[in-house]
DNA sequence: GAGCACTGC
């Protein structure tokens, strides 16, 4: 064991703190004696010399032509003599104990802080008073109970020396009497698990298996005779670039000039003879709203409220906001088209663009994230629902907008739903407000209903006929089916191109006797925007286009050209039969009994389906106290809310009678999920929001670890060189700063197996959070080498979801008492040991329930800063045990009245910056400091009417 | 010892 053990930290005896009897792993010697693995154990400061994260962040940025030469470098982590050896019985999982200095020293400066500020002393103290007044009712009226259960499951063999208690602690607004929606049941996820196609769907298809086979097979057999490298550069697509490494990251300097899209799409016209001989301005002449198109401003003319039913090609999405600007409605304000896809969103405002021959990003433009198209000009904007719901954050009542157009919105994405709901409030606040939700056929009647009977307005036809045609049954292998149908098409039928949602296309093409020529493209939303605007590229003469494509082209993304949809009728997503509206939509081949029987009416909504921690919140922070009161459409399940409300409640964003906290409004400003932004908001408290802001970020973005099913053992071994034993979390930093040491460098990920593409959106996303973070007033600050602060401010953001060890590999959910295991992949999988306690990012349902991205923890740490579920098992506990749950009430209180009134003070000096010392008029926006340092909202909007 | 595809801020 190494030196230094603090007072605080020797309770610990490291002997019998490292689970005594360490698991039989097999692999064990052979991973003790790798070189590369006693390298990778985590930078230690006091073990001398500097790591490259300390270089990155406290100075010049050596550049370091490439990882391998350092990576096994002996002084990279700071000299080997001062390593661990990791198959060492003494060894401290929890190698944090040497920071308990710095811990003190930081508790000591925070005290100190608290103690300067008499007016939050003050606040705290009555806060504290409050909540230990609050708890004490909630135990005595039996509200809350304090169920407490032992994890002591370890039989005495495997026995773990610090035992960690459970409580079954409610808040009391979840006392299980509650109904927060009037959908109390769940909602199944197919209509007849039996059916032929819920079964199809379920055993996915035969030939996708075989071609992967068939491809590792392949690979293999290459690699023998290729130099390593190459081959998965190619494999990649992306080419080494070393030469110009050094140039700035794509989308970095685009993200300023605005328009990446637009580039890209400049000069690609249409290829139809139709597009080729009339200009833009003529053929909007030809679509069907064009037709129609004085009865329909006429209908929006006397209604707040209409719906729009149109189908793919009847011109609603491009021409709708054009009527609407030539009406004059853009006079009062902006026209906003919503859109659930960031391609539609920045494909149709170019579109629109180019017929009202104007500049994209002038009178016409386009926001999503990381992408504000639009300027002072602006009239007419479309954009993402994400973003119309963030602005609504800002602008509860839209002010900016005369008219907001909703399209697609029978998809019901989970952000245009809320949207919806939230809509339906402000326009009875803004008379003068419109709102045209489009929508297909199928689902025309609810949305009317859903707005107390507005009128449904239908454009009759579309551009070109569509002929649908079903296949006889239900295909037994959709992907099969479907190839053989665009090979069907594209030898016997006529010009034109074709849209398809699988793959495989390319080499049952070479299989045929003397094809004709097929040009074949991909587009899905995480392609970069120059491969996406191919799509649009007209195919050259005698050739035929097919473009395969995801549900994205479901949507308004309309090309010119497309004569034949294939379509096998399942959506991605878990494989389960797509709805009837969806197929219709599609105009696919699905067998028309299945259309009948199996397939939904309608999609089961998003809101029914996902995760909702997010959208609460978001419902918090918008004032919406009681979910009850708030108009879903298909209101979610109540399991759903409960667990949401709960984690909510279990991080400190709601409050014991299920209002947002101060930190839950904090939290609202992070577009992701509450726990990674509340990792982010108790990273500043801790000094680490640097690093923090890098893992959260990292953990934004699919994995960004490259592993060819071809090519395992060489990719595990790179990956490897990246683990920091106790943190998967603490990986990803890694990786990223030497992402980042290296130039941001494609060509180095590729080297490495990293996806470049997935580093670096990382680095978009984390630039806007960095943002977030400036606008926010929070500090950026790095913590250095000292990575065990980091664990322990990851423990802070994930303690509700810790486990304990319990055998080979495996270990048991605290909370839930549900075994789940490490996933191999992670960094601690085969470390030699096991941590006993761990938190982890996510549980992965595959074979088995995998907890994914996992660090370990100090059972301490999860006592101290999750007690509201933890304590440690000492004698007499049960004293203790209140005294802790009391610390974590006291702590959480603190930590938001040092927030609250931090912010009551920026917002009094920006007042009076803009305004000079005087009293503000309340108007939007505007917050009322109450006495007790907690931030009220006045209520907004009201009595706000405009003329129209 | 291992799943993979997709959407949004």
């Amino acid at each position: 064991m190494d030196r230094g053990h603090s007072p605080k930290r020797r309770k610990i005896d490291p002997e019998q703190f490292s689970v005594a009897p360490r698991p039989k792993f097999h692999k064990q010697d052979h991973l003790r004696a790798s070189p590369a693995r006693s390298r990778s154990h985590t930078p230690r400061p006091r073990d001398g010399g500097s790591t490259p994260h300390q270089r990155s962040f406290d100075g010049p940025e050596p550049m370091v032509e490439d990882f391998d030469s350092m990576a096994l470098d002996r002084d990279w982590y700071g000299g080997e003599e001062n390593g661990h050896t990791f198959g060492d019985d003494t060894h401290n999982p929890f190698g944090g104990a040497e920071s308990t200095w710095l811990d003190a020293q930081r508790e000591a400066a925070l005290t100190e802080k608290k103690q300067n500020s008499r007016a939050s002393a003050r606040a705290m103290q009555k806060q504290k008073d409050v909540d230990a007044w609050e708890t004490n009712r909630m135990l005595q009226s039996g509200v809350a109970q304090r169920r407490t259960f032992d994890t002591d499951f370890d039989d005495e063999d495997e026995g773990t020396r610090v035992h960690i208690l459970v409580h079954d602690l409610k808040p009391p607004f979840l006392d299980g009497k509650k109904v927060f929606t009037k959908q109390l049941e769940p909602v199944p996820a197919v209509r007849d698990p039996q059916s032929d196609m819920a079964v199809f769907s379920r055993r996915g298809s035969r030939v996708v298996k075989e071609r992967r086979q068939q491809k590792e097979r392949q690979k293999q057999a290459q690699e023998a005779t290729n130099v390593a490298g190459t081959t998965l550069g190619n494999i990649m697509g992306v080419k080494e670039d070393d030469a110009d490494s050094a140039a700035p990251v794509p989308g970095e300097d685009e993200k300023k000039g605005g328009s990446k899209f637009a580039e890209y799409l400049k000069n690609n016209e249409g290829q139809s003879a139709f597009s080729k001989s009339k200009t833009l301005r003529e053929q909007r002449q030809y679509l069907p709203a064009f037709a129609v198109r004085e009865d329909l401003l006429r209908v929006i003319r006397d209604n707040q409220v209409i719906i729009v039913v149109g189908q793919t090609g009847s011109g609603k999405t491009t021409q709708l906001t054009q009527f609407l600007y030539e009406d004059g409605y853009s006079k009062q304000g902006l026209i906003g088209c919503t859109q659930p896809r960031r391609v539609a969103a920045m494909s149709v405002a170019k579109r629109v663009s180019e017929e009202m021959e104007v500049r994209l990003g002038g009178l016409v433009g386009y926001a999503i994230r990381f992408e504000d198209c639009t300027s002072r000009e602006t009239k007419i904007k479309y954009m993402t629902d994400g973003v119309l719901l963030r602005e609504s954050l800002v602008e509860p009542d839209l002010d900016k907008y005369s008219c907001i157009i909703m399209d697609e919105a029978h998809e019901r994405a989970l952000n245009t739903d809320v949207l919806m709901g939230l809509i339906k409030k402000v326009l009875a606040r803004r008379r003068d407000l419109k709102l045209i939700v489009t929508s297909a056929t199928m689902n025309a009647e609810r949305f009317s209903r859903f707005y107390g009977g507005a009128p449904e307005f239908i454009i009759p036809g579309r551009t070109f006929p569509v002929d649908i045609q079903f296949s006889r049954s239900p295909c037994e292998d959709y992907v099969d089916s479907a190839v053989k149908q665009v090979l069907a098409i594209h030898v016997s039928q006529g010009p034109g191109d074709i849209l398809i949602t699988c793959e495989l296309v390319a080499e049952r093409l070479k299989l045929l006797n003397d094809p004709p020529k097929l040009s074949i493209l991909p587009i899905y939303s995480q392609m970069p925007a120059d491969l996406q605007a191919k799509i649009f590229d007209r195919a050259p003469p005698g050739v035929r286009k097919v473009i395969v494509a995801t549900n994205i082209a479901e949507t308004s993304l309309t090309v010119d050209g497309i004569m034949y949809v294939v379509d096998s009728g399942f959506s991605k997503l878990k494989i389960t039969p797509i709805s009837q509206a969806n197929a219709s939509q599609r105009a696919g081949r699905a067998g028309q009994r299945a259309f009948r029987d199996e397939f939904y009416i309608q999609t089961i909504p998003e809101i029914q389906r996902t995760n909702l921690a997010n959208t609460v919140l978001l419902l918090k922070s918008l004032g919406v106290r009681d979910l009850l009161d708030f108009d879903f459409m298909d209101p979610p399940p109540q399991d759903t809310i409960t667990t949401s409300l709960f984690d909510l409640w279990a991080l400190g964003a709601l409050d014991n009678i299920g209002e947002l906290t101060p930190l839950g409004r904090t939290m609202t400003a992070f577009p992701m999920d509450p726990s990674l932004a509340k990792l982010i908001i108790t990273s500043v408290e801790y000094e680490c929001s640097e690093e923090m802001l890098t893992i959260v970020s990292m953990l934004s973005v699919p994995s960004v670890f490259y592993r060819p099913k071809e090519r395992q053992e060489e990719s595990d071994a790179a990956r490897e060189k990246f683990f920091v034993p106790e943190s998967d979390h603490l990986t990803l930093l890694h990786v990223y700063t030497q992402w980042k040491v290296n130039g941001y460098s494609d060509g180095w990920c590729i080297r490495h197996f990293l996806h470049p593409k997935a580093l670096r959106r990382a680095k978009e996303i984390r630039d806007q959070l960095h943002d977030i973070m400036k606008m926010q007033r929070m500090n950026l600050v790095s913590c250095g080498t000292d990575w065990d602060i980091i664990r322990k401010c990851i423990c802070s953001g994930y303690y509700h979801q810790a486990a304990k060890v319990k055998g080979i590999g495996e270990y048991i959910n605290l909370r839930t008492s549900v075994t789940i295991q490490l996933h191999p992949t992670s960094a601690l999988y085969g470390l030699g040991y096991l941590p006993d306690y761990v938190v982890y990012h996510e549980l992965i349902l595959t074979s088995k329930e995998y907890m994914s991205c996992v660090t370990s923890v100090d059972p301490h740490w999860l006592a101290d800063l999750g007690a509201v579920f933890y304590s440690i098992k000492e004698k007499g506990y049960s004293a203790r045990d209140k005294r802790v749950t009391e610390i974590e009430f006291n702590r959480r209180a603190e930590l938001e009245a040092k927030m609250a009134e931090d912010k009551a003070r920026e917002e009094r000096r920006i007042a009076e910056e803009e305004n000079g010392p005087l009293i503000k008029r309340p108007g939007v926006g505007a917050k009322k400091i109450v006495s007790d340092g907690t931030v009220k909202k006045p209520i907004l909007g009201k009595g706000r009417r405009r003329g129209f």
